[in-house]
DNA sequence: TATGAATGAGCCTTCATTCAT
DNA sequence: TATGAATGAAGGCTCATTCAT
């Protein structure tokens, strides 16, 4: 809840700012859960409804269609990962321990954030057709890929990197490792028998992830 | 086409059951197409039957459901990988040489079969509800971690590949590379503003695949 | 209609409640006409939508499905003849003269209501599916027994009638003759060219059904 | 079975005519079992041709339609009944005797022949708009009239019966009770939970009815 | 003759959205 | 603001019937 500044008010009385706020992100989170598991066509707007503190006319006050309700929770769903790299302070490590502790952190991010993977794989199927729409999103998510690349320019300095890589291929493979191990965790533990959500298998994987764009990266 | 018995017929004569034989192939082709560009939910059963050149009652006739013809389309996508492996000769090769082949031939199958890469995302965002009732799936994606393993132990013999890798984890990061290149473009694409579907794009990125999968394995 | 609270509205103006339960009427009124006409299967909801001042789509708004609609005419049709019974001020009367008058008001019920009889036809064709679910059904219609019960009661004490009736028996030939009448008169009519509607008959039929029973009840 | 006649051919080989009146048995039989539980809308030619040991075409190349079958079903219903009176010797009988036994007869066989009285209560669904088609069943019914006639005019000869009694009005009373107790089994058994077909309750009911009718008839 | 395939009209139901109070 | 009622277009599915081999 971003809704945190302080209030004249005294303690249990909501503007009606904060009011309208608090219904807003209401819908925002019952209906990620429902866009997140049954994809844009497959939630029904009665049922966000049902499962929201208040009425459908209010979805459609705040968000002008389903369509427009989708586009709030994509654009909320990438701007929660945005302080990804804020969260981390790497400066004063090595680079080989940076570039470790931000494969690790972006696995850990996506376990633990399945309902976004989910919605950027129903994104994909639309073909991207709103995620175009939305210029936040274009720009924050470039902060990771400056950030990756200072940490190779480091380790290239130091020479523990190869100077060939570079930082969008790297992103896009620690993303690829990342995401498929939630992504495609249904079929893929369906067709291998292959429990892959338990926490050895998690921790192991991890490490494989790591290992592997360590490897790749290393001099 | 399995009706290859020898028939009296003169050329041109379809039997009744080659017909029908079209029409089931005629329907599941649209319904790839609707299925893997729309999802179960979003595919339109009217819209399936007017690219058709039969009629919607055949969808029913055939398939029983919508979600009947889903698992049909599901079931020849996945039964279509199967002969992945017998398609490459690799017994000749080094271990080094055959890995390389697999990652350049998973790359590319993925890359040219988007639309599997689609029912594959699309089941997985039904939680792997409808493969887990297809029981032929399972049983030949085996095939391809069997290979792996028989490489790796080649390459171990050899010298040439560490001995902890696990097959199934191999596999496991040689589809995601190869899966998120073609799933997720349209997001990673639309943010970064990086054209991933130009052919140079493409086969350096394939490259790099090969790469990171062959310096993970490597001794 | 329930409707019956104090209103502070002028007359003329309904408010959104009346609206609504006359709109759950109207769709009632065209249903019993179909169901009772056709039965569960061969009424279409199409054509009640069409005879009703509303759309098909409240139709289901207010009773959810064909079958719900069907069950509330069920309901509504059998508990419309409740309050049979205390229509009927017999307690001054003889128990011939009383038990004489419940045959020839239920011989009238049922001729004036031919559609409750034709539902309850289609109730049993349906193997009384239905009205197992209505739990309101069975209660009601314990009273008119009762009422036979202590008529019968009365009748044995002034030595009138025979001790051996049992009520419920007693119902059911009252009932089976009334019903008959009306349920069978197609195929009873065209079959013996009889014109059972005609008053002359009614008047002749529904005197022969109280002295039947009044003969069987003689002491 | 009908076609008993004395053949000339071997036994086991069968006639084209009649191998094609078994196959029109086997239809009529099953739809007989379909037509009398679920209505004419109710059933369904699929499902009646799956039961059948033939195909769906013989059904409409012998009946040609849903409705030809239907009121083949009927007719073979009405003409079954016909023989009731030929298979009662009551000649020689007391009039009180005789009518006693043609209540019961009656009774037993409405009890014995549930599809019957159901496909009757169809047809009165249907305003009797196929009995009116089939011109035997009129001449059909009117012989056990004429019998209980003949009965009555014994009876009020012998001075046991009064005359003012209508041999129509009589065979309608009498079906009526028998009639109901198949008929509305279901709706009055759960209403008054009551086991209407126990071996007890129908006994007590056989003769409850016999009673009835021979108290109206009673001089 | 007998069978699987085909047909089109129509059936029951649901959807996203808006209105009225 | 918030709620139940209303809407029309469309969605999935089934029916009796016929065709072609």
């Amino acid at each position: 809840m971003k809704v945190g500044k302080a209030s004249k008010k005294p303690a249990g009385v909501k503007s009606r700012a904060e009011s309208s706020e608090r219904v807003r992100e209401n819908i925002l989170g019952v209906a990620l859960q429902e866009f997140s598991s049954k994809g844009l066509s497959g939630a029904r707007v009665d049922e966000i409804a049902e499962k929201t503190q208040t009425s459908k006319r209010m979805i459609y006050y705040h968000f002008e269609s389903k369509e427009g309700l989708y586009k709030a929770v994509l654009d909320r769903a990438y701007s929660s990962i945005r302080s990804l790299e804020s969260q981390m302070d790497l400066e004063a490590e090595e680079p080989e321990a940076a570039l470790r502790r931000i494969c690790e952190f972006t696995f850990d991010y996506h376990s633990q954030h399945p309902q976004f993977i989910r919605m950027v794989m129903n994104e994909n199927i639309l073909c991207g057709e709103y995620i175009g729409q939305l210029d936040s999103v274009r720009s924050r998510n470039r902060a990771i890929v400056k950030l990756l690349g200072r940490i190779l320019d480091q380790g290239v300095d130091r020479g523990v990197f190869r100077h060939e890589i570079d930082p969008i291929n790297l992103h896009m493979s620690i993303s690829a490792l990342c995401f498929f191990n939630v992504s495609n965790k249904y079929t893929f533990s369906k067709i291998f028998a292959w429990d892959m959500d338990s926490p050895d298998a998690q921790a192991e994987r991890r490490e494989i992830v790591a290992d592997t764009i360590l490897r790749w990266c290393a001099a």
